[in-house]
RNA sequence: GGCGGGGUAGCUCAGGUGGUUAGAGCGUCGGAUUCAUAACCCGAAGGUCACGGGUUCAACUCCCGUCCCCGCUACCA
């Protein structure tokens, strides 16, 4: 990571991951991707470097559609309402996009539809015909997730074609027992179909290269484990089409009810945001992603490194005349109060919500996330951190020394700069350290390193609280007036700095702070020199820039979260109850006491256990899914209840006949369920 | 099970081609101070650098093994 190739890039071409719209942003998104990538274009900006921030709402694939059904309207009203909302949050909050797009855009279809035709003439695509599972009345191919069945594996009968609701497995849709179609209920039935597909195998050798030897040194650790895992493992063919309704319509003849894969498009509406940007603004577009001189970054979650170091590259790089990313720095994920964030679980603190209850606080939550930013490992954000990273970082070290600055110059020198006169070693030292400044934050955030950048910003504020307190001009100002009018001079220009050097981070606070400095906004690099301010500036009032956040408001934002966890569990509760069952269905399970004979682990399975048991009738062999709960000598000689019936299946190899009946509970803990006392072999259980 | 990332003070994290007393911020405790939103400043306590082996004059840093967390992947009747 800290090789930096020393290439001159004349522009900067900046992505974040497009948020998908089925739902609002939260701040695990904020801090992973927008406020890294944030604080990145603004400095860049502040450099005078010719730099675009792009991002828009990922409004295709099959999550959409479904939730549009289940509450029945259109997929385009369930995208309109979160673009909105996210567009206006993200507004609100400070992401300085310079476009905010989407995917359902017109000028996103055509150029998905056009960099797809490319790469179909030029022979990128390889077709396969294959079987899927068909809607005849509703003449369509069905989505795995619009297929409903018997579980397999739990009896559970609404299970999906992908998933298990109920036992949690995830499921092709021809294993479901009694499929169905969700749109119309009856039977699907299995019809052929042609899909293209993308084989990124083909190009190994380019991403070796690319990735393996020229980027050895420059991306994170993360990433390039993953894409070199991914590339040794082998690359495989990948569909780029789908039989379904809502997204890009392939160019192709004769391919009606087909779009382009949500995968495939998504990454393009970078690409057509900038297009949109381009037209909008009269500016060339192509150059930032097509002259090899313009530098593209992909500011990503580590769920999407596979997208954006070997899916993405593959196409821009089949399609031909685009670059490939110089970096993708990848974050980790953060967790809430303990707990991984989950949309569906409503586990999260929404950017939305988090302005209301907290309005004009956004560089708070903005400097909290950076600092806690998952740069090398999953981070956890809870309250009490930012409540204390407020009122013992921003608030008594930043706020403090610009409030007590301005407060004694206010006192001394009714708010003019007052002239320095000779300077001490301390004076100097402290002029010096300022102009090391705008370097090694800038250096941190060139090298994605935002908390350390983050951290050395604050470091100017101790500074200047040191310095402040040391020169003591409270105490002396009556016997020595003139040693006072240098040390505010000095503490000025600190402030100055800061004003500056705190734009990326704290774009709201600088503003304010230039303001009550009456300071005009300079380059990056100005940030160090000494005279921003001239002696005789007058400046404004002082204001505080900083409130406390009292404990009362922590602890409703608690509250809050203490609520939603309840409502989890009790939900939980109820909707694992399963459809009614007759005493017919019933008794056509035959369970019997059975003890174990043998037992050992299936290899290379983490659950898996190969079980020998006597059922009384005979003995016979089970594949269970308890290994990760019991040793193999723990269970022999157990007595265990077995479910007889149960028709053979494969498991790794091994035919199972049977099934071990076992009680678990919420924490996924297992146990046996047997009789009292020591009935025999055999004995029935109805 | 395979692959990748991580496991360093109460918390969040730095660090090192192996080399004297392992660093920072916050928290805690003590002191000092009053310009400042009980904030600032100074000082202290606090770590067997996940665990066990090995290489070495010397390992937290290299090698082997184990455990734990996260992700991808296989798998769950």
């Amino acid at each position: 990571m800290n090789n930096q190739p020393s290439k001159p890039y004349k522009r900067h071409t900046v992505t974040a991951a497009l948020p998908y719209a089925n739902g609002p942003i939260h701040v695990g998104h904020l801090a992973g991707v927008y406020v890294p990538a944030d604080i990145y274009v603004r400095y860049l900006r502040l450099k005078g470097e010719d730099v675009i921030y792009i991002c828009g709402s990922d409004e295709h694939g099959v999550p959409i559609t479904i939730k549009a059904r289940q509450e029945g309207v259109s997929p385009q009203q369930i995208v309109d309402k979160y673009h909105h909302l996210i567009k206006k949050s993200f507004k609100e909050f400070g992401i300085s996009f310079d476009v905010y797009s989407r995917t359902s855009a017109p000028v996103h279809h055509e150029t998905a539809a056009s960099i797809f035709k490319t790469m179909f003439e030029k022979g990128a695509f390889i077709e396969k015909d294959s079987e899927q599972y068909y809607d005849e009345e509703n003449k369509q191919f069905l989505a795995d997730r619009y297929i409903t069945g018997t579980c397999p594996h739990c009896g559970y009968e609404k299970a999906y074609g992908d998933q298990c609701e109920n036992c949690g497995t995830s499921l092709s849709p021809d294993e479901l027992i009694n499929p169905r179609s969700m749109l119309s209920g009856n039977k699907p039935v299995l019809k052929k179909t042609r899909h293209w597909y993308l084989p990124l195998n083909d190009h190994e050798p380019m991403l070796r290269q690319w990735i393996l030897e020229s980027h050895k040194n420059d991306w994170k650790p993360n990433v390039y484990g993953q894409c070199k895992s991914w590339i040794d493992q082998g690359l495989q063919p990948r569909a780029v089409t789908r039989d379904l309704d809502w997204g890009v319509k392939l160019p192709l003849e004769g391919t009606e009810g087909k779009v382009l894969y949500v995968w495939f498009d998504a990454p393009i509406g970078y690409i057509s945001a900038t297009r949109e940007w381009g037209e909008a603004h009269g500016k060339d577009w192509e150059k930032y992603w097509k002259d090899p001189e313009s530098k593209l970054v992909h500011f990503i979650g580590k769920d999407n490194i596979v997208f954006h170091c070997i899916i993405f590259p593959v196409m821009l790089h089949a399609e031909g005349s685009y670059i490939l990313p110089e970096n993708v720095p990848a974050n980790e994920f953060l967790n809430l109060e303990g707990d991984k964030i989950s949309t569906s679980r409503n586990w999260a603190v929404w950017l939305h919500e988090y302005l209301q209850d907290f309005p004009g606080k956004q560089d708070v939550l903005r400097y909290v996330l950076c600092a806690a930013a998952p740069e090398t490992k999953d981070n956890d954000f809870t309250w009490k951190d930012f409540q204390a990273r407020n009122n013992n970082e921003l608030l008594a070290i930043f706020g403090n020394f610009v409030n007590r600055t301005l407060v004694l110059t206010h006192k001394y020198f009714d708010g003019r700069v007052p002239k320095a006169g000779q300077l001490t070693d301390a004076d100097r030292e402290a002029l010096e350290s300022l102009k090391l400044f705008p370097d090694i934050i800038g250096k941190n955030i060139e090298q994605y390193r935002f908390r350390e950048a983050l951290a050395q910003m604050m470091n100017l504020a101790r500074l200047g609280n040191r310095y402040l307190t040391e020169a003591e001009p409270w105490k002396i100002y009556k016997e020595n007036p003139g040693r006072v009018q240098t040390v505010l001079n000095i503490c000025l220009k600190l402030c100055a700095g800061m004003a500056l050097l705190s734009e990326p981070f704290l774009p709201n606070t600088a503003k304010k702070l230039q303001q009550m400095l009456n300071l005009k906004a300079r380059a990056w690099n100005e940030a160090g020199q000494t005279e921003l301010l001239a002696p005789g500036h007058q400046i404004n009032e002082a204001e505080l820039l900083f409130e406390k956040i009292e404990d009362a408001q922590i602890k409703a934002q608690v509250n809050k979260l203490l609520e939603i966890r309840k409502n989890n569990n009790q939900e939980q509760v109820t909707e694992s109850v399963k459809a009614p069952v007759n005493f017919d269905e019933f008794s056509k399970m035959d369970i019997r006491v059975a003890t174990i004979l043998e037992a050992e682990k299936v290899a290379k399975t983490k659950k898996l256990m190969k079980i020998r048991v006597d059922s009384g009738l005979d003995q016979r062999t089970v594949v269970s899914g308890i290994a990760e709960h019991f040793e193999p000598e723990a269970l022999i000689g157990k007595k265990v209840l077995l479910l007889a019936n149960l028709e053979p299946r494969k498991i790794k190899g091994i035919e199972s006949h049977g099934m071990l009946l076992m009680a678990g509970n919420k924490d996924g803990a297992l146990a046996f369920v047997i009789p009292e006392e020591g009935f025999e072999n055999g004995s029935v259980i109805s």
